[in-house]
DNA sequence: GCAATGATACAG
DNA sequence: TGTATCATTGCT
């Protein structure tokens, strides 16, 4: 219950990842908004062996917030348009982290109606989408999620989704990238969701 | 099926 | 300094 801190994200990552499932992320907007999801997929990135992580070629200007503590929010541009949002695992000094690439919108959905301009099943549904919906940029890369004070956390509201487990699969759009890593089941979703 | 749209990282 | 690639999305 309550805020997830700093002891849980730093953990080995495939634990951090399967009990992310179910768990909340909240933002209090400066304009008064609370918006808040339930985490329904996310993806692991561990470490500089791992070919399809960004600290594949050590540590880069852009990844280097990967390299830090856990619990700091991991944000980067893609594709010439758009952000991801991960959460920093294991401990400092190891690049390792978290991709959130769906969740439920649960709280605030109004407002991210708003900002999606789009059908309610693809408010947030893929990692793109999560961002947009509550509005992360580059503002957020290296925040630190577990600070008493912050405003963007996740957290364990104690509700017990309606589900079914998880499943684990093959990891998404990271298609040309060598075996093993191309073939990690390090994508957890959760299954039977109603 | 594929264009949009620009940073990133490596090669040279 | 040039360029292939990219942890995606939404339109045709």
């Amino acid at each position: 219950m309550g805020r997830l801190q700093r002891s849980f994200f730093g953990r080995p990552t495939l634990t951090v990842a399967r009990e992310l499932l179910g768990k909340s992320i909240v933002k209090l907007e400066s304009s008064g908004d609370l918006l808040s999801a339930t985490i329904v997929e996310v993806e692991a990135y561990i470490g500089e062996t791992d070919l399809a992580c960004h600290a594949r070629h050590g540590r880069t200007q852009r990844n280097q917030v990967m390299f830090g503590p856990p619990g700091i929010a991991y944000v980067y541009f893609i594709y010439g348009m758009y952000w991801m949002f991960n959460i920093v695992t294991e401990h400092d000094g190891f690049p390792a982290a978290v991709l959130l690439r769906s969740v439920l919108p649960t709280e605030g959905i109004e407002k991210i109606r708003q900002r999606r301009g789009r059908p309610d099943p693809e408010l947030s549904n893929g990692p793109a989408k999560i961002t947009q919906a509550f509005g992360i940029g580059p503002a957020y890369n290296g925040y630190d999620l577990c600070a008493p004070s912050a405003d963007f956390f996740l957290e364990d509201t104690g509700e017990r989704l309606q589900m079914n487990g998880y499943e684990t699969l093959i990891r998404v759009g990271i298609g040309s990238t060598p075996e093993p890593w191309g073939e990690m089941t390090w994508n957890y979703r959760l299954s039977g969701l109603t």
